[in-house]
DNA sequence: AATGAATGAGGTTTCATTCAT
DNA sequence: GATGAATGAAACCTCATTCAT
């Protein structure tokens, strides 16, 4: 899962975060993203086979920053309430460094549900998208459900209060613009607010 | 702002609404949405000038079916959690109800910002629909701003905490399948649930 | 040749050159001229069959303006000069006061020559526009013939010298712009010294 | 002013010279011009942003083919009439050279002036050939401005009698027909009895 | 590793024309 | 006499992709 990335691919990844971001994962044309490189689409094409794989990679990559910045903040000693919260920031942190990245994720949520045909490494890097999901909600299914036998929450259908979770503490992604030049100062508060909020959404 | 719709128009809506919900706004085609109607691309573009302007008329008519099932439902003289439940509900249902609608309003959302060059009639298009959503908005922070000086809600950044609200009582529009066949019980359940999910998210 | 032609026919030919004028024969639309009519296209095609047949009637009746304008200034008394010199300025007179037609007819002269498929009506309109045009050549090449035969005129190819002439005459056309409001004695200017430019380029 | 052009642009330009000479600058489309290339479409967009940037280009390399033709031909030592005569041939040789371009000029002058929206390079190209064009007028004008001083010439408004010189030189362009195969010595006769026609009209 | 030329499929839009009313 | 809806052909343009270098 934790796969060496080049530098040029790196970058690559990022112009296309970038631009997929500002443009829209459909707007964005290679060319598009090539001239935020500086470079031709040969280059792109010459590190990815093709514009979804590229998309896909993307999104992996952003699963991966998140997961890899929350797993470390669960702790099994604390109250569920408490190892949630610092999750819940990590994830919140994360998602503001990372901004671009995570809209592309959003985006993909939001679009069409009628796949167009997908070539197989496509598929293949859907699958690995798929399972990092389903593994990043089990680290937080896991924490609800010790918060609720615990009696902090509310016994709740724990699919549905997962998601609601997950859906505010990505809220960010929707309203915030870093090119404002947010303080670190605002950060934290959005930080402390926003999982505050989502635990609040969960209480008994 | 109630401009009555010819039928061949609102035909042309809802085929439009549903196969950008389906397919996705960028990927549906305007022969997909002719292919839908079971005419030809000429009628579309005899009534819409743009494939952009017939999107922003989409997003406009859902805007106001909320705003329109919502505002009768807030009542000043019941305590504003009472009152915010109840519009809390009634968009909930108007959600369920025109989910195609809103749908390709998540998707306008989460899309990129940097905008393609429009014409002036999307552009004029989109104001009306900026306005439209203040509006809306402000029916909630009003009765959020009440809850808050009736000591129910913390007392936290209004644009924020309203932000948080409407995002939750939308989040069916990312999960809620129509097609599977929703028995009304199971809809009187949803409705029930996210609002007092969101409404939790407030409280002090 | 002088058919009766209704008001509502006068009407939308006017709008016709106006709108080929401002816009060019190709690119103004059928409903360009009916909006320069204030009306809607079924009016133009309840009286003309065609766009194409519309723009050979319009410039059959240039044609015409031109001819009867002309045709009474010849005066066979006079030595050729003379009465060249009456017609031509009786020509550029005309071309001024008929402007928007007279840009039409140019158009279609520098237009490609490979013709598109026309209808049957639209081939007899041509034909009747290159039998007017060929009598209007006349009447110059006559006078011309004269001129030369007086020994007023070099004694050149009567075609290329007739051709000469009318285009010289025609030039105004290239750049005259009534909307800057010309007065009465500037176009009196203009009549006389091109005029005497195209007499000058006959001269022996 | 004098970019390079590659072989494969060059190409380009003379195929859509071609067509929007034979076939009308508004009738030919991007399709016909890709067929005289025997390519397809995609390789003129890959050179050139659009029709309009393709149609001014061989604007601007009519304007450039006719500007060095003449540029060396001036002799200031000469009487001006001499000289204008060396400039007029030298003019006409050019025209019949590449017909296709020139037609397109002289469509382009007399179509529409009131514009359709241009992209901004458009507007550039449009600029940089206004620009050329009223360099080679100056050309004419210096020299003709020299034969008034010297009395060999009427004293004429100099915009009008530049702008009749530049339409006599220009006629050929109306009725010549180079696939009937003219000799060179046709050619010389062109040359020499427009450039006289063209003076004569000047003189005093 | 990267470029630049070229392709072809598909998209949006325009527009002359027909037709029922 | 005139309108408004609808059509279908064809236009311009975009863009993911391939390939020779």
């Amino acid at each position: 899962m934790l796969e060496q990335i080049s530098t040029s691919k790196s970058e690559i990844l990022d112009a296309a975060a970038h631009c997929f971001m500002t443009l829209g994962v459909e707007s964005a044309s290679v060319d598009d993203i090539a001239a935020q490189l500086g470079s031709t689409k040969g280059r792109i094409y010459h590190h990815f086979p093709s514009k979804g794989a590229l998309l896909a990679t993307v999104q992996l990559r952003a699963a991966g920053f998140t997961y890899r910045a929350v797993e470390g903040l669960i702790d099994a000693n604390l109250p569920a309430v408490k190892s949630l919260d610092r999750m819940a920031r990590g994830h919140i942190y994360e998602v503001l460094n990372s901004l671009a990245y995570h809209k592309v994720i959003l985006q993909t949520y939001t679009a069409g549900t009628q796949a167009k045909k997908m070539s197989r490494v496509e598929m293949d890097l859907q699958e690995q998208i798929r399972t990092g999901h389903r593994q990043y909600e089990m680290l937080f299914r896991t924490e609800v459900a010790r918060g609720i036998s615990e009696g902090s929450f509310q016994d709740r259908n724990l699919t549905a209060a997962v998601a609601g979770l997950l859906l505010v503490l990505n809220s960010p992604v929707f309203w915030f613009r870093p090119e404002r030049g947010a303080s670190q100062e605002f950060i934290d508060t959005i930080a402390r607010d926003i999982s505050s909020m989502a635990l609040a959404s969960l209480r008994a």
